[in-house]
DNA sequence: GTTCCGAACTGACATAGAGCAGTCTGAAAG
DNA sequence: CTTTCAGACTGCTCTATGTCAGTTCGGAAC
């Protein structure tokens, strides 16, 4: 796959048109292409001068460890995704990322980054845009876990991904592959695995979405999106694109 | 108060020393100064092209409301944070921002920002580790409500604060003056105003903090730390500044 | 074709924290 | 010197979600 059609061009294009020497830049970025076995640890809380990755293909998952050993986690990512970025400044980085799925993915050094801030500023500026939506992302995450309830915060979720999938062209409204369990849901949303099978039941039974064998299928969009209270504003991706 | 002695440069300082023309470039950032009421809505949710401040006295909140009137505070700005970076470059703002208490900070412009990449790489980079200090403070909230107790979480937002006040001169292990309200509280940890209020009552029998009158006073700043599992790894501002 | 094993799923019981409906206090406004 | 009001504080009841202790299912390994 040529960078031209990679996900992250394609997710970047939704922030600005860039030019061809932008495009140059971002090539070079793909320049240590690396593959990890789904389970592979990529990145280790606490790890000095960590880098980052541009994810390929394959889904990853970014998480904290609690001292009883309970996990957080904090982001999903999908193709097209940065990992990584958020700690690459730090002297130790303040998370773990896994890779979910097998995974195809480049290494970005800081220094890559830092350069394309002189050289290539509009590239700079869509990169800063995907940090900030990579940082809203959490934010709505952060809404899920305090204010809303079991089953809102997890349609939420579900249609957050499908919304982001979509972008990168993996998904639509009527659903999309997921490779998540019912484990991954549970520490992401922050509850029990018991519940989060309870939730996914009576939101089946609601003919709102089914979460089976490794797909999510919107029965009911509409109502979902309703029930979750979800607005795609605060992933700043629709709109007339004129920028 | 200069800008040589500002909030903000003593807290980069914690990251990397800066140039002299670096500090030129920062001080062009204090152009617009401005003055804001205690409850001043200064950035709304859906606001567009809203600008960024840097605060130079007072505290603020940033926070979303949901439909059935809660709301979520994401995080509390305190002199020298930025406030609306996130945003700066989306359509319209993800959140909304209210002075707490009266403040004085200064307008910066998404060009500011983007000037400066160009021109003072290492204030850039300088920049880029507090909005990424920001979004692993953003992080460790989300962890709060995912995976901690009320009485835990409560002790990790009142250590992290005390930290990153004590950054900027405005607390130590003894405690910090502190003009929030038990509803800010319960806003910002997901709880009802009860609870906080019984959360409180407990860590204060217990020998641990006192929350009152405007102050948080540590009692047991060792003990909290150990209820909390209190790490400060992930504010990257401890050890040998050796950048 | 068994034997595993991880994931999905379930019922019964326990509990953290919510919701309700107040009281009390102190400072500001009249 | 009352009145008002926001914030702090409390007891009681209720519920969403956790915990425990399983069973079932389906694919992979042998």
């Amino acid at each position: 796959m040529s960078y031209l059609e990679s996900p992250l061009k394609r997710k970047l294009s939704a922030f600005v048109s860039l030019s061809d020497e932008d495009l140059g830049t971002l090539a070079h970025f793909y320049g240590r292409r690396r593959m990890f076995l789904a389970g592979h640890e990529m990145i280790y809380e606490g790890q000095a001068h960590a880098s980052a990755y541009i994810l390929a293909k394959g889904w990853a998952c970014s998480y904290k460890i609690q001292r009883n050993g309970e996990r957080q986690i904090v982001d999903i990512q999908i193709p097209g995704d940065f990992l990584g970025l958020r700690s690459i400044l730090f002297r130790t980085s303040d998370h773990s990322t896994d890779a979910i799925t097998q995974i195809e993915a480049s290494e970005v050094l800081a220094a890559d980054i830092l350069d394309a801030f002189g050289n290539a500023p509009r590239l700079a500026t869509a990169v800063l845009w995907a940090a900030s939506r990579d940082e809203a992302m959490v934010v709505e995450h952060l809404v899920n876990l305090g204010r809303r309830s079991a089953d809102e915060g997890m349609a939420h979720f579900l249609l957050e991904l499908s919304a982001r999938l979509s972008l990168v062209g993996l998904g639509d409204r009527t659903g999309f592959d997921c490779p998540l369990t019912q484990y991954h849901l549970a520490d992401t949303l922050g509850l029990s695995a018991v519940h989060v099978n309870r939730v996914l039941r009576q939101l089946r039974e609601a003919g709102l979405v089914t979460f089976q064998k490794g797909r999510v299928t919107f029965d009911d969009f509409e109502g979902l999106s309703e029930l979750a209270g979800f607005d795609t504003a605060y992933l700043d991706q629709d709109g007339p694109m004129l920028r």
